[in-house]
RNA sequence: GGCCUCGUGGCGGAGUGGCUACGCAGAGGACUGCAAAUCCUUGCACCCCGGUUCGAUUCCGGGCGAGGCCUCCA
């Protein structure tokens, strides 16, 4: 390959080269969605970010030597609260249940609408709850947790005390004072510092449990980021030879971590604290990578400011814009900026997207890919998924520069994910969505004819019309009448 | 209060110490019965003030402005 890949690493707040620590086997975490309800379209952007990552990562050191997991959280205090709320006569672990499988189902489908690859591992919280004792346990052993009160916490404090463990806060960039004189919280009375966090609480008999670990008897949950060191560590580090009976801490490394700006501090600097206490080592991952915000027509989305969204309502209602909005537009428009760029989520946004994927399918055709991957997309790509230059480059070769090839354009693109139909499909796609009646307009095109013919514009032009609330578009070229559905 | 981002033409949005980003919209033209689509041409920029430099939108300092995190929100 001609440019090296490199990735934007919070760790370091450089562009760092990425060297792989196995290039046989290419080893990515990311932080996936809490299935509590519908994803809303901010949840959709490290989904979309993190594939092209994965497809670019596919590309350089092959399909099978690249390990992308992305983690379902299904043990969450919001899950227990909506099972109880939708489904208050059933028994709890069982709404829980129906609560997790509904949204899980869902947040499958819109994925996969977003064109989205699926990851080699998508781990659910609730598969390794035993990795998370064991965990904790370890923690415990090496000094760093104490039981409180039937909880377990985690002291930052005893951690820097730790040789070999990084500093806490070195990922956020922030000293504990800092922290402690900023400090909002409310300090639970068990905790011995203000910074513990939890490792594992008590659960009432009317919240989900497992045993607990650490001596304690009752029943008990995992905090929050015990789940992610769990199933990188299960998914990421058992199967190459890592893992808790691994005394080689250079073994419990791996490559990329990623997820929203916002986890950065609490979620990520804690994950660092307990993978890197737990296994001796100085780092979790080696680059750890952010995706920007999202705001909705120049606001933060909340659901008081109405501007809240969720993929399937940007898919299949109106609400946004008033119509609906494929996925594959969806997935445009969030890849016109850069990852790392605050994104503004507007109705015109979507509407340029649709109308530029109009145009490249046009330019594709019903072409399969073909050929070498365009030089400089890969190489816009390689410089930390500057997606808006390849979308630019991609504009380019659609208006054929130098003769390129439709097969090549169709394979370029699909390095982004974009035009994985031909202009065929996509074509239909759209009469069943428009619920076009094929015989009625090929009728109403053929009496147009006429009308052209024998001169009758009037005529013409209300045909023109009638068509075009039948959703499909007229299109009167020199080599003759075209129609097209309404996108 | 602490920490961290960011300020580019009408809009969106990359990038660079001197050389057209790109897209949308706009303007002009070709084509058309008209329109749409398409094609050709084209105008428009780098928040403010200092500094470094032969030269800064790009580096440094200050200011102003916007946003995020410090509350298990991607």
């Amino acid at each position: 390959m001609t440019a090296p890949l490199k990735l934007y690493n919070t760790l370091t707040r450089t562009k760092d080269v990425f060297r792989p620590l196995d290039a046989s086997a290419v080893r990515m975490y990311v932080c996936g969605p809490t299935v509590y309800d519908f994803a809303h379209i901010g949840n959709a952007r490290p989904v979309i970010v993190f594939d092209v990552l994965f497809r670019l990562l596919r590309n350089i050191y092959g399909e099978a030597h690249v390990i992308y997991a992305r983690n379902i959280t299904d043990v969450d205090d919001k899950i227990n609260a909506r099972a109880t709320r939708d489904f208050p006569n059933v028994p709890l672990n069982e709404a829980i249940a129906k609560v997790t499988a509904a949204t899980a189902r869902q947040f499958e489908d819109d994925v996969a609408a977003l064109e989205c690859l699926p990851p080699t591992h998508e781990p659910r919280a609730t598969a390794y709850i035993a990795d998370m004792a064991a965990l904790i346990e370890r923690l415990l052993a090496r000094g760093v947790a104490y039981v409180a009160e039937n909880h377990v916490l985690f002291s930052p404090t005893a951690m820097d005390a730790l040789p070999g463990a990084p500093r806490y806060g070195s990922l956020a960039r922030r000293s504990l004072d800092e922290m402690l004189a900023g400090a909002r919280v409310d300090v639970a009375p068990y905790k011995r510092d203000p910074m513990d966090f939890v490792l594992w609480k008590p659960s009432r008999s009317d919240e989900p449990g497992w045993p607990s670990p650490c001596g304690i008897a009752t029943l008990g949950r995992p905090g929050w980021h015990i789940e992610c060191s769990a199933m990188s560590m299960a998914t990421l580090l058992l199967p190459f030879g890592g893992g808790l009976a691994c005394d080689d801490p250079a073994k419990n490394v791996f490559d990329i971590h990623g997820g929203g700006i916002d986890l950065v501090f609490p979620h990520h600097e804690n994950e660092i604290a307990q993978s890197c206490c737990a296994f001796g080592g100085s780092r979790m991952a080696n680059i750890w990578m952010h995706n920007g915000f999202l705001q909705v027509e120049g606001e933060k989305m909340s659901k008081s400011s109405g501007n809240f969204f969720t993929i399937d309502e940007l898919r299949n209602s109106d609400k946004f814009g008033g119509r609906r909005w494929p996925g594959e537009i969806l997935r445009f428009a969030m890849l016109r900026s850069h990852y790392r760029q605050p994104i503004d989520w507007t109705v015109s946004a979507l509407e340029e997207a649709e109308a530029t994927l109009t145009r490249w399918y046009d330019a594709v055709g019903d072409a399969e890919p073909s050929g070498a991957i365009d030089a400089e997309l890969i190489e816009a790509l390689a410089d930390d998924l500057n997606t808006p230059a390849a979308l630019a480059r991609l504009h380019r070769l659609a208006q054929n520069e130098s003769g390129t090839a439709p097969g090549v354009l169709k394979a370029s693109a699909a390095l982004l994910g974009l035009l994985p139909r031909t202009r065929t499909q996509r074509r239909s796609d759209l009469l069943r969505a428009n619920n076009v009646d094929v015989a009625e307009v090929e009728t109403l095109v053929a009496r147009r004819a006429e009308a052209r013919t024998a001169k009758d514009w009037k005529e013409s032009d209300r045909l023109r019309d009638r068509l075009l609330e039948l959703g499909v578009v007229v299109k009167d070229t020199k080599t003759g009448v075209t129609w097209e559905p309404k996108p």
